[in-house]
RNA sequence: GCACGCUUAGCUCAGUUGGUAGAGCGCUUCGUUUACACCGAAGAUGCCGGGGGUUCGAGUCCCUCAGCGUGCACCA
């Protein structure tokens, strides 16, 4: 084994090991017995390559398949990229356009238009395919899925053609979100808000018009056909229901204006009335569409036209023009004839396509939706109910089928969500997706009643129908994702076994568009909620808190960190120092000091190999062995760990997880027990330093999968590391050896009482050998100098003898050690007292130094004591806390005040 | 406007039923002793954002204020 623990020379030959040996797939024969559990990865988008973001997901869901793998379970990870409809068409065009092509979509045509697109998602594909076996992910490749591929196409028309049937899909002419550069609708969440300065105008339609309204949209109002005024407001009441019939606005328009009443408009701002345009806001089209339940409908003029500019309704002096040059041209003319009140300058957020990027219009389309408000037949309930449903009372008001949300705060943020949602536009006119399940008859043939064909499969006089030219949005066909991917719609074996999942994680940027689709899909078509629980991480940013992307020019490529610091490094920083739903930094250091650790376990791996005979099979300690001190005290906090580890991993506390074992290995094993090693002899330490090699090797392996497989070939063992059991714990090593199946018990027993006696005992030695250090160090005694010491250890000389080689050897550079139960003051020597033991160190006294280093524990000792004193004093302390609490107090109490005695005595006698 | 989150050591962050404040990095001093300088030993640094309350006891629970950040809605 090489000094250094070099990545590059063992990762690759390892994943292909792995891969081989067929420990992915959950139908190897080994797992045929076990439970199973399973992860749906979320399929990253065909756009481009893994970032960061991906990197920290497959690490989250590769530690919980190994985890759950080695706990017995039979593990599904699936992997699977997204086609990305909108994202992916968006960027080919982006590119094709780079290229020279002016307009991609005219140029090319639909076909040759998506076979550019196909070519490069493909390319995209095998790309992202790649970098999730850098990662080392343990996913099972053979069911491989694609959200476009053929399997996905049928699940996508089934479910559509299911929802049309019961009614829940709708053809329906509202107002969309309108991308003029993507020529495309877009849904609600596609929207970026975004912040920017604008003038809000004040003006009549017409000098006698009653009301002065607001807009910051001027051209817009050539489509008004209503004013809307709180029902509250005193100015305005005795005007509602009235029509006025405005002639000649913007010279040549003519508008029909009602004045309505709508609780939403807000009386404070602007003039507390808002000019309707039914066809150019969202909200508008609502009132529109409140009066025509109420029989008291106002009109709907569309101004605005797919391609950005003003239509035939907006009149001829605007017809042609763009949004921007109407608006000036519209103001001009209220200023021309004195309608023009005023203007202010306000903050205004506009919506923008996240894909396109241009501001998004309003308009109206005929186009495909989900209606998320009805109820669906023989249930009761709406798609709505349903996404509610799932998280709160459970599916089905069914405990067992209830989502579970970590952290807990976006269970709230979820339904707040749910609250606001409205209906789903499932359409889109770009041409990257799944086709809309849907056929209109054709010139040549008129049926009867002019009828649609919707099916799975098209109709079979397919020349007398056309298909719909749209396409469905990309989140439709994810929605679907956690069943789709084990077959459905056919009532497989994989979907019977691994639905509903078990869980999911994502970024909580996609709660919204990806969680609830999942739910409404799963729920509404399986009838079973997608996953038992979904895990929300944060956002990844850099050093100074910005988050990673291209634009910003500060995105990092996970090869490259792979490349320098190998996998498993980047895999340990990217977990470490993360909490559920927290955003955090993600910097150079931090990948350091992660390969630096992984580094230490194999120098600590290196050593014990080199220097001892390991037992090569699965080794058990039985209960004959002779142990030590230390080994007593080394193995019963590996107890411990062993339970940890799981409990924490059991409840996604991955950064803690990591923590703990970082601080076992190193500090406890490395610093310490592996350092007695080296002068402790016995015959049983082959076989404790191979119980903790072997446990720590496991324990890791969900982590830092490459290095530790390394190791484990190294120790010559036969079977493959990533098939291994996860270690078994006892509460008690010496005593029941009862397996502890209850993890969740065990919380806040940090030890079980017979051990802890071992384990308190070792940290007094440990305690006297930090003091010695401390105090040669404070002297600044040379290393290789060595002094006497004395040890008056009271009741604990025996112990203290029987630890006197460590206490010598262990970097104390102690030549001679005497222990005495009691003793006479020893002059000229340095001074060391420990809870009930004296320490002298004879021979190197430097009485300056040792005055000021007593002095410094005399101060921190009547720190405490004074706030020791203080509680004891407080009667109500004395009567209310526990008794256990109190009689710690007064122990403590004691020690330090019997310390501090002893060291004030000292202190006198030095100058 | 509504909601949520954050504020703890120089930096980045942990801190699970309330019981003497933790880690990593950085810093200081010392050091190449049978793994590791991607190392070891010893150390310094905290009114746990401000104020109030509950409690014997608050970083932890409640109220309030401030600063920063995020989401949603409005934005006429």
């Amino acid at each position: 084994m090489d000094k250094v623990y070099n990545s590059k020379q063992f990762e690759e030959d390892i994943y292909k090991k792995w891969e081989e040996s067929g420990f992915f797939n959950p139908d190897h024969p080994d797992y045929s017995k076990r439970d199973p559990y399973s992860i749906m990865m979320p399929p990253p988008n065909v756009t481009g390559v893994l970032h960061l973001g991906h990197a920290l997901e497959n690490s989250l869901m590769d530690i919980m398949t190994r985890f759950q793998r080695m706990n017995g379970k039979k593990v599904l990870l699936l992997p699977g990229t997204d086609h990305a409809a909108v994202a992916t068409q968006a960027k080919v065009e982006k590119i094709l356009v780079e290229q020279g092509i002016k307009n991609p979509r005219q140029e090319f045509g639909r076909e040759k238009l998506l076979e550019k697109i196909r070519e490069y998602a493909e390319n995209s594909k095998s790309t992202i395919l790649k970098q999730i076996r850098k990662m080392g992910t343990s996913c099972d490749w053979s069911r491989l899925a694609y959200t476009f591929d053929e399997a996905r196409g049928r699940a996508v028309n089934e479910a559509f053609v299911k929802m049309y049937n019961d009614g829940l899909i709708y053809r329906g002419y509202r107002v969309v979100n309108w991308s003029v550069k993507g020529q495309s609708t877009a849904s609600d969440d596609e929207l970026v808000h975004v912040e920017r300065p604008a003038k809000l105008y004040y003006f009549k339609y017409t000098k006698d018009f009653p009301v002065t309204i607001a807009t910051t949209r001027p051209e817009t109002k050539l489509g008004d056909t209503a004013v809307a005024v709180n029902p509250k407001d005193k100015r305005y009441k005795s005007l509602i229901g009235k029509t006025f019939e405005i002639e000649n606005f913007g010279n040549g328009v003519n508008l029909k204006i009602k004045i309505i009443a709508d609780e939403n408009v807000e009386m404070e701002f602007g003039t507390g009335a808002l000019g309707v345009t039914p066809a150019h806001s969202a909200v508008d089209f609502e009132m529109y569409e409140k009066q025509k339940a109420k029989e008291d409908p106002i009109g709907l003029i569309p101004v605005i036209g797919e391609d950005g500019r003003m239509t035939e309704n907006a009149g001829k002096n605007y017809e042609g023009l763009t949004v921007l040059e109407a608006r000036e041209k519209l103001v001009q003319w209220l200023k021309e004839n004195n309608l023009f009140e005023k203007e202010e300058d306000i903050m205004q957020n506009v919506g923008t396509s996240d894909r396109f990027g241009d501001i998004v219009e309003a308009l109206p389309k005929t186009q495909w939706f989900v209606n998320v408000n009805k109820i669906i037949p023989g249930r009761n309930k709406s798609l709505k109910d349903l996404m509610r449903e799932a998280v709160t009372t459970g599916h089905r008001n069914n405990p067992e089928q209830k989502v579970k949300i970590t952290p807990e705060r976006f269970e709230r943020i979820y339904l707040n969500w749910i609250d606001n949602l409205r209906d789903w536009c499932v359409s889109r006119q770009i041409w990257w997706g799944h086709r809309i399940p849907v056929w209109y008859p054709n010139s040549k043939f008129q049926n009867k009643e002019n009828k649609i064909y919707v099916g799975v499969n098209p109709p079979s006089d397919l020349e007398n129908w056309e298909q719909d030219s749209d396409t469905l949005d990309t989140w439709f066909s994810s929605g679907l994702w956690t069943f789709s991917t084990l077959g459905w719609p056919n009532e497989t074996v994989d979907l019977k076994t691994f639905h509903p999942t078990s869980w999911m994680q994502m970024g909580y940027e996609i709660l919204p568009f990806w969680m609830a689709r999942m739910i409404l899909m799963s729920t509404y078509l399986v009838d079973e909620i997608p996953f038992r629980d979904v895990y929300f991480h944060g956002i990844l940013r850099d050093e100074t808190g910005k988050k990673f992307s291209k634009s910003a020019g500060n995105s990092v490529d996970p090869l490259e960190i792979i490349e320098k610091y190998g996998t498993d490094a980047l895999r340990f920083s990217l977990i470490s120092g993360i909490t559920p739903g927290n955003d955090a930094r993600f910097y150079e250091e931090k990948i350091e000091g992660a390969r630096n650790l992984v580094n230490k376990i194999w120098n600590i791996s290196r050593y014990i190999i080199g220097n001892y005979q390991l037992p090569i099979t699965n080794y058990q300690l039985d209960n004959n062995l002779i142990l030590s001190l230390a080994d007593n005290w080394i193995l019963d906090k590996l107890q411990n760990l062993k339970f940890e580890i799981k409990f924490d991993l059991e409840h996604y506390q991955f950064s803690q997880a990591s923590e703990k074992l970082r601080a076992f290995t190193w500090d406890d094993f490395a610093d310490w027990y592996l350092e007695v090693c080296k002068f402790e002899k016995s015959e049983n330490k082959d076989k404790i330093l191979g119980e903790i090699l072997i446990t720590i090797l496991k324990l890791w392996h969900p982590f830092i999968p490459f290095v530790t497989e390394t190791i484990w070939t190294e120790m010559g063992m036969e079977k493959m590391l990533i098939f291994e059991k996860w270690p078994s714990y006892t509460l008690d090593l010496f005593g029941g050896n009862q397996p502890v199946k209850d993890v969740d018990k065990l919380m806040g027993v940090k030890s079980s009482p017979d051990s802890l006696e071992f384990k308190n005992e070792f940290e007094i030695i440990k305690n006297i050998i930090t003091s010695i250090r401390n105090a040669r160090s404070e002297h600044k005694i040379e290393p290789t100098r060595k002094v006497k010491a004395v040890i008056y250890a009271g009741e604990k000389k025996e112990l203290i003898e029987s630890q006197a080689e460590l206490i010598k050897n262990l970097r104390t550079g102690i030549g001679e050690l005497e222990i005495k139960e009691k003793g006479e003051k020893i002059e000229n020597a340095i001074y060391i007292a420990t809870e009930k033991i004296e320490i002298y160190l004879i021979g190197a006294l430097d009485e300056a130094k040792e005055k000021q280093r007593i002095e410094k524990e005399i101060e921190n000792l009547e720190k405490l004591i004074k706030s020791g004193e203080g509680k004891l004093k407080n009667k109500e302390f004395i009567a209310k806390a526990p008794e256990a609490i109190v009689n710690k107090e007064k122990e403590k109490l004691e020690n330090w005040e019997n310390e501090l005695q002893k060291l004030k005595e000292q202190v006198k006698n030095l100058k």
